[in-house]
Order: C-alpha cells, then sequence, then structure tokens
RNA sequence: GCAGGAGUAGCUCAACUGGUUAGAGCGCCGCCCUGUCACGGCGGAGGUUGCGGGUUCAAGUCCCGUCUCUUGCGCCA
C-alpha cells in the first residue's frame, strides 16, 4: 500500500490508509491505546481497539517511535471530537502497526505545552528540540523570510550571486575576523560580501547574495553570534540615497506580507503580531533623531537610545520602523558616500524595527578619485583591495546597496529574547553545537 | 573587556532569619483504567546541592577561591 500524508487523511474517510510518522504521544487507557501521530504535514489520533491485532505491539510503542500504521480513518462520533487539535474531526483506527525504529526516553519534556527549556539545555539537545512544534514555527518564519528576499529580489530584475567565504585580506576595518590555515598561508573568514557585491554591480547592474558572514567579535549578548546568514543588496545607476531606501523598505514590505499570508498558523503559535510598516516609513537624520529624543548629539545611538527612539516613533506615527541616515563620515566604512552639501555626515542608513537595528546601507562612492582618496583618508592598502578597485576604476554608475540578517529578523518577529533561539545551530563564542569548555581534548 | 544575577533529581523549580532523613510537577519503572485529547489513579526508583577550601555543635543556605551559564554595557550587524 501506498503511503498518504496525514493530511490527506481527511479526503480518505471510510477507506484504509498507510501512513508513515512519529509517535507524539501514547495514551494508554487500558484496554485501548491512543496515539498521536504526526508526520511532515500534520498529525492525527490513532486508535487501537480491544479487538485489533495491533494491540499488544501498541502498549510497547513510546514517544518518538518511528512507526508504520495500517488504519481506517474514520469520522469521529461528535461527543469525541476536538476543534483544538489538527484532525481534531478524524481518526485512525488502527489495524496493523510496524516499529521502523524505536527511541530511548526523551531527556526533557516535549509536550506542547509542558516544553520549557532553559536556552542552553535546548540548545545542547538541538537534534532533539528541532522536533517542537514551537521550534518547527520558528525556522520556518526563518526560512520564508529568505524566501521572500529572493522572490522580491529577482521580482525587481536583481541578479543572485554566490560571494566567496574565504578572502585574502581584511577588506572593512571594524569587526574582528578568523584567520584560517590556508595551506602555507593564512586567509580569512569573510566578515562581509560588500565589496565582492560591489564588483559584482559593475558587472550586473543589479545583484544581491544569501550568504553565511563570520564575525570574531569577542561580543557575549542576546543579538551576536560568530556565523549569520546575511542578505545582501546592491543596485546600481541610484539618483540618490533614497532609491536604496525605498528599494529596501519594498524588499521588507513584501517580506512581511508573505510571513502574513504563509505564516499565519506559526505567528498565532508564537504569539507574535508583524510589526507594522506605515505607508512612508519616518526617515530621520542622526541629528533629528537626537533632537527628538531631546539629548545631546553623539556618534552613533547606543541601544537603550534605539530602543527609546522606536517607542518614540511608534506613538507619534504607528510605524515600528524608522530609518536613520547622515552618520558621522569618519564613523563608516571608506566605501559609503559622503553628503555632498556637508562632507562630514555620510548617505549611509539604517532601519531599526522595535529598538533593533535590522538593516544597513546607504549610497557607496562610485567615483574612483574620490574612493581613492577616502582609501588614503582610511589608511587602506590600495594593493588588497585591489580587485574592488579595478571595477571602480573602469567606469562604476552611482550606486548603493544594503543587507540585513535574517536570524535579527526572526529574532524581532518573534519577540524572542535571545538571537539563539533564532538559530539552527547557533555559533558564539562559547558554542559550536556543544559547549566549547566543556571539551576535555586539548 | 567591565558590571550584575544564577548553578539543587533527566527537565523546570521549591527549601523562611544556618537546624530532623533536601521536596514538588513533568519524565522514567510497576500495577489499574473501553473514549482519551501531548489523559487519569495508586505505588516505586532516582541527589557527593558545579568544584575546592573555610567558619560553626550544625552549611543547599554564611565567607574565600575557582569553573560554568546568564543578563546589561562596550564592540558590532
Amino acid at each position: 500500500m501506498e503511503r498518504t500524508l496525514i493530511s490527506e487523511l481527511g479526503q480518505k474517510v471510510g477507506e484504509v490508509a498507510l501512513i508513515k510518522g512519529w509517535v507524539s504521544v501514547r495514551r494508554d487507557q487500558g484496554k485501548m491505546v491512543f496515539f498521536d501521530f504526526r508526520d511532515r504535514s500534520s498529525s492525527v489520533q490513532g486508535v487501537v481497539l480491544p479487538n485489533s491485532a495491533a494491540i499488544e505491539i501498541a502498549k510497547e510503542i513510546r514517544q518518538e517511535y518511528v512507526v508504520s500504521v495500517e488504519g481506517k480513518v474514520n469520522q469521529r462520533p461528535e461527543k469525541n471530537r476536538n476543534d483544538k487539535v489538527q484532525n481534531g474531526d478524524i481518526e485512525l483506527e488502527v489495524l496493523q502497526i510496524t516499529v521502523l525504529a524505536k527511541a530511548e526516553p526523551l531527556p526533557f519534556d516535549m509536550s506542547l505545552e509542558g516544553y520549557n527549556l532553559e536556552l542552553t539545555a535546548e540548545l545542547d539537545h538541538r537534534a532533539l528540540t528541532l522536533r517542537h512544534p514551537r521550534l518547527q514555527a520558528i525556522f520556518k518564519i526563518q526560512a520564508t523570510i529568505i524566501d521572500s528576499f529572493r522572490e522580491y529580489m529577482k521580482s525587481q530584475d536583481f541578479f543572485e550571486f554566490q560571494a566567496p567565504s574565504i578572502v585574502p585580506a581584511v577588506a572593512e576595518g571594524g569587526a574582528e575576523v578568523f584567520q584560517v590555515d590556508y595551506f602555507d598561508k593564512k586567509a580569512y573568514l569573510s566578515q562581509s560580501p560588500q565589496l565582492y557585491k560591489q564588483i559584482v554591480m559593475t558587472a550586473f547592474e543589479r545583484v544581491f547574495s544569501v550568504n553565511k558572514i563570520f564575525r570574531a567579535e569577542p561580543s557575549a549578548t542576546t543579538r551576536h553570534l560568530t556565523e549569520v546568514v546575511s542578505l545582501d543588496a546592491e543596485m546600481g545607476f541610484i539618483d540618490s540615497w533614497h532609491d536604496v531606501r525605498d528599494m529596501s523598505e519594498a524588499t521588507v514590505r513584501h517580506i512581511l506580507n508573505e510571513l502574513g499570508k504563509k505564516c499565519a498558523k506559526e505567528l498565532e503559535l508564537m504569539g507574535a503580531t508583524l510589526p507594522q510598516m506605515i505607508e512612508n516609513t519616518p526617515t530621520l537624520s542622526l541629528t533629528e533623531a537626537f533632537a527628538k529624543l531631546q539629548i545631546p548629539a553623539d556618534k552613533d545611538l547606543n541601544p537603550e537610545q534605539e530602543r527609546k527612539l522606536c517607542e518614540v516613533i511608534k506613538e507619534e506615527t504607528g510605524s515600528d520602523f524608522v530609518y536613520i541616515y547622515g552618520y558621522p563620515t569618519r564613523q563608516k566604512p571608506f566605501y559609503v558616500y559622503p553628503n555632498p552639501e556637508e562632507p562630514e555626515f555620510n548617505e549611509g542608513m539604517d532601519l531599526l524595527c522595535r529598538g533593533v537595528e535590522w538593516l544597513s546601507g546607504g549610497r557607496r562612492i562610485n567615483d574612483y578619485a574620490q574612493l581613492m582618496e577616502h582609501v588614503q583618508k582610511w589608511e587602506m592598502d590600495p594593493q588588497k583591495i585591489e580587485m574592488f578597485l579595478e571595477a571602480f576604476r573602469y567606469g562604476a554608475p552611482p550606486e548603493g546597496g544594503f543587507a540585513f540578517g535574517s536570524e535579527r529578523m526572526t529574532m524581532q518577529i518573534l519577540g524572542l529574547k535571545n538571537i539563539r533561539e533564532a538559530t539552527m545551530f547557533p555559533r558564539d563564542m562559547n558554542r559550536i553545537d556543544g559547549l566549547l569548555s566543556q571539551d576535555t581534548d586539548e
């Protein structure tokens, strides 16, 4: 008999069907036994009646056993229906069960309501916790964010390319990088596809990439990881940084719309509401932001000020988002375009959502002479970025781009307290799958 | 890097100012249950209270050291 997905059982009432999946729970009533079976599509209750041939084996089966079940799909009697569970109107009357794999007793409570693990325990048991509906909802949402980003970029005629992870030298200042042994030489893990996406832009005009980036920041916070998925875009022939802002805004809007359409169940399970994006997202210069907070201007907002600003904006406009632009030029990387009117401020921008930075981007310098001027001022070695410089030496249009972290978006949308919850296999200072401090080797 | 908080059963947590044999829920094992809803009832096993020292008649509790986790700041996205 061919396997039927559990989500299809509703169409087979009265028929005998074969399902394959896991045992989420067994409810042993003595003479009869109830199960909740689940597969990738859904879950359903199975009932083993006293006279069933499967009753003996049913008693042996435990949580997370992998089984193949042959049974008759029945409409549940009115009094036994349950609107609160999936397929609560039907059940599978079990005729035969085959155990495909046994499972040891679980090291913690996997029940829907009972599941309550410390983050560190949740990560220690990632291989198992991934089976919980809550965790599956988180990663379904993350997958949808990444899909929607790709979708929107393609719809706007952006070309997808693969940025390299192994890079020759530290391109930008700022973030710390991981060094790797590269045969008898040294190489580094890429902290950003920035220079590569600008190079590819000069050939393909509009480009994007979805790739891993690596940061060696010694930051032990709730929003830092050493390995993250960066969603990057770069576009040529802009008139001003506003074009970049508008493109990034439309991208975020598309992602939010898709989440609303495709992940309604998951959002509900997580008790999450999508952030509100109004018609025109409020956009403030850094100077205006400090004025709004009624505090003296500084080189950047600290996390508390970012939260405060978002609260104020939310109250005034209803928007959960706010763009900040016009950072001190020397605070940002060499390629960021300085405002021609006031060169001490640049046309870099950040998008904040509910107090956390979602995205950064802005206009870049495309004029070769100006770029070289900045290379000197920033005391960079032109040799180390020769490939990048070559692209701009031979004609590059006015351009800009943006990037955001998929984990931070996931975390923010779901209101998760720690970015590790929004990462399937998080890497941080202390953990690569297991806690590094617990390694006894070396 | 700096500053707080915490470490007790497989998991989540109790244990008032130091005071019998360190408890509970879930899980596990055994028995019971013909309509349960990630059930229910009865019984049972399970602990070197992170580790090392100290104070005391007495330490999970107080002190010192150490390790680890965690939160905030800095750095950063």
